[in-house]
DNA sequence: AAACACTTCAACCGCCTAACT
DNA sequence: TAGTTAGGCGGTTGAAGTGTT
């Protein structure tokens, strides 16, 4: 039969009769017991289908609509804190279910995260090269012409481009570093992971992102000192940013990431100590608070 | 206006665990 | 102690909605 299992148990979407039924017994009787639920309550359903409707859809305390800002922020930190643990996320978001969270973060914050160069997985840094760029890209295209409007998200994207830059050109460097003392022997070059030409590939990523910071030179600021004028509306504020640009000498930032003495990125990253360890690879990786990832060998075991 | 592509999200599935017999 | 069952969780699917060509 259409629309129902082996056991003749209605399956597919609940109507809005069916709905009326269940919260009308789970009102009288409570919810928990979704055996007694499923069978008392003269809904042809499973017990799971109930509860799942119940817990995701019809419990009076679910919020629908969107998705706040802050409770996006929750639910990456959350996640990067937790990995896949839905139902605790959930319940640090009053009135989300954890169907929702879960739909949330594969649909749309994944791909946010992805595109700012975090791996979704680990939370670290992206070790695709590929993404790598693609991602640089998207981020400046997107700090240059975003809507002013939106201060913070702006801001966020000016913090995190600036951190993710730094640390993709050192990702960058040491992923050189290491197919350079691989991919200089011809006999192993069919080995490598990323075939032929590999050689030619990298030199050409280099050179690219090179002429990515470089093009950026030419300061198009997107935000001044009266459009972000309270340093309360900015989150993850930091005094010492723009100062420390300014004092940086070895590489510095394009300026358009120099955000006004208001708007800073978060603190949490410090991108100019990142940039200027770049003249000493060995140790800025470490300071990222990952020494997996400081040593050459962390980089090989992936190219192999 | 129609066809197609893409996104969102409700619901199902399979597995795991705890409680009960 | 072993077997059974219900509830819970995370992964996956597919229908519906929306956007694009």
């Amino acid at each position: 039969m259409k629309g129902s299992d082996e056991t003749g148990l209605k399956k597919g979407l609940w109507t809005p009769e069916e709905d009326r039924i269940l919260v009308d017994y789970v009102q009288r009787h409570g919810h928990g017991k979704w055996k007694s639920v499923a069978t008392s309550a003269g809904l042809n359903r499973s017990s799971k289908s109930c509860r799942l409707r119940w817990t995701n859809y019809l419990r009076p305390d679910i919020k629908r609509g969107s998705v706040s800002g802050e409770e996006e922020q929750t639910i990456i930190d959350l996640h990067a804190l937790l990995g896949n643990k839905w139902s605790t996320i959930a319940s640090h978001l009053p009135g989300r279910a954890d169907n929702e969270v879960k739909n949330l973060w594969s649909t749309r914050l994944k791909w946010k995260l992805i595109q700012m160069g975090i791996d979704p997985v680990t939370d670290g840094p992206t070790t695709d090269v590929h993404s790598i760029l693609a991602s640089q890209l998207q981020l400046l295209a997107a700090v240059n012409f975003c809507n002013p409007i939106d201060i913070n998200s702006a801001l966020m994207l000016q913090s995190n481009a600036a951190a993710t830059i730094a640390k993709t050109l050192h990702l960058l460097h040491n992923m050189i570093e290491v197919m350079g003392t691989t991919a200089s022997n011809p006999a192993t070059v069919e080995n490598q992971p990323f075939g032929y030409g590999l050689g030619h590939e990298v030199t050409e990523l280099q050179s690219n992102f090179i002429d990515l910071v470089a093009s950026q030179h030419q300061p198009k600021p997107i935000l001044d000192s009266k459009t972000c004028s309270n340093s309360n509306d900015v989150p993850f504020a930091s005094s010492s940013f723009a100062a420390n640009v300014q004092n940086s000498t070895t590489l510095q930032l394009p300026t358009w990431i120099t955000a006004s003495p208001e708007c800073r990125p978060r603190p949490d990253i410090n991108v100019v100590q990142n940039v200027n360890n770049i003249s000493n690879p060995s140790t800025t990786f470490e300071a990222w608070g990952d020494e997996a990832t400081a040593s050459d060998s962390y980089w090989r075991d992936i190219i192999e």
